[in-house]
DNA sequence: TGTACATCAGTGAACGCGCGTTCACTGATGTAC
DNA sequence: TGTACATCAGTGAACGCGCGTTCACTGATGTAC
């Protein structure tokens, strides 16, 4: 049956928030249209009186994806640069994809993605590069913006390692290490 | 009909080698058994006579790429830690998955793989360190190896990242970038 | 060394299954008068 | 404001397709005598 504006548009947010936390999760290709429409609490039918495809919403959930990340480090980085590094190289942050940094979690993925969801992961790349620019105290503007590229690069590398390390404490020092290095940065 | 002991090692050899390229290419889900077989030039039925699942060919063509990029850099890494840097971030290197490093094409699928994938890449990532930190020249070993696994996490997050920037030039820079600053390390 | 036979690498059809997508249908919503 | 009707969100069955895996079969290899 035919829904109110306002619910047709809460479902299509719901949808696109339960995806983003899917994909990072369980990866864009072993997420299915049916997996996500489920836990939605809908059958999978409805799903194109949303989306064109599932490309679509993959690209819809990676903005959500980025958009999520930066506004939790973003009140972790009120307390300063260190802070908001401290968390995004937390265990916790490791241990929770869904809620975390999907150049992380879907990193190779999204390297063979579709132009408009690499498009959301660049522009995603680069906003969270101004973020933590912002936060770097250095002599010139250049070189702020660069060190947050070379911090950012190496968050991403050391978070996906060490979800990919099963050792609990091999991955945890890899991080703290990591942390460290970034920290000095 | 049954093949010679050399010729059968040989197959099961070629095997590995060529989905070692097509997983780092295309990624480890989107690449069936039956494409691994077609592009070695059999058909998908033989596969089992190699191996018990697709995942036990995961886990030795990961380990068969680490091998790889590990011998290639070892080569350039003879001009010393500068040169090895130097082409990991490469234009080239992000350009040529299928014979680049697999951490960085295939390093979110590899965090949900299983134990014996993981525990290759973990090991290959070990190697790797190991490999840089001899060519890092400070005060302390630790601080090498501590130094090692930051570089290689920077560059692993950079070749990711620079595999999802559509711009070329946007990508280039990016890997100019962390090149400049890793090789300061 | 020669022969008879068991082994098994590779083929190609087939298995059940889940994928993305389509479609006829239902009935509440929203609109035109 | 009230009524008649078009719209369309959501359902659930169905589509073709490709996946990983299995299996009966073929015939050269390798072994036992």
């Amino acid at each position: 049956m035919k829904r109110s504006k306002l619910e047709t548009a809460e479902t299509r947010r719901r949808i696109v928030e339960i995806a983003a936390g899917e994909f990072r999760t369980n990866g864009i290709h072993a997420t299915g249209v049916a997996d996500v429409m489920a836990a939605a609490g809908l059958s999978h039918g409805g799903f194109y009186r949303h989306f064109g495809s599932k490309e679509h919403l993959v690209a819809e959930a990676c903005e959500a994806a980025i958009a999520d990340i930066i506004g939790a480090l973003e009140a972790a980085g009120k307390k300063g640069f260190k802070a908001l590094i401290d968390t995004y190289m937390s265990t916790s942050h490791r241990d929770s994809p869904a809620s975390g940094c999907p150049l992380a979690s879907m990193g190779s993925e999204l390297a063979r993605a579709d132009e408009s969801t690499r498009a959301a992961a660049s522009r995603g790349f680069d906003e969270f590069v101004d973020m933590l620019a912002k936060r770097i105290r250095s002599s010139e503007e250049d070189t702020n913006r660069s060190k947050a590229v070379f911090a950012l690069s190496a968050m991403i590398g050391a978070l996906t390692m060490s979800r990919i390390i099963a050792d609990p404490e091999a991955s945890a020092s890899l991080l703290e290490d990591v942390r460290q290095q970034v920290a000095a940065i």
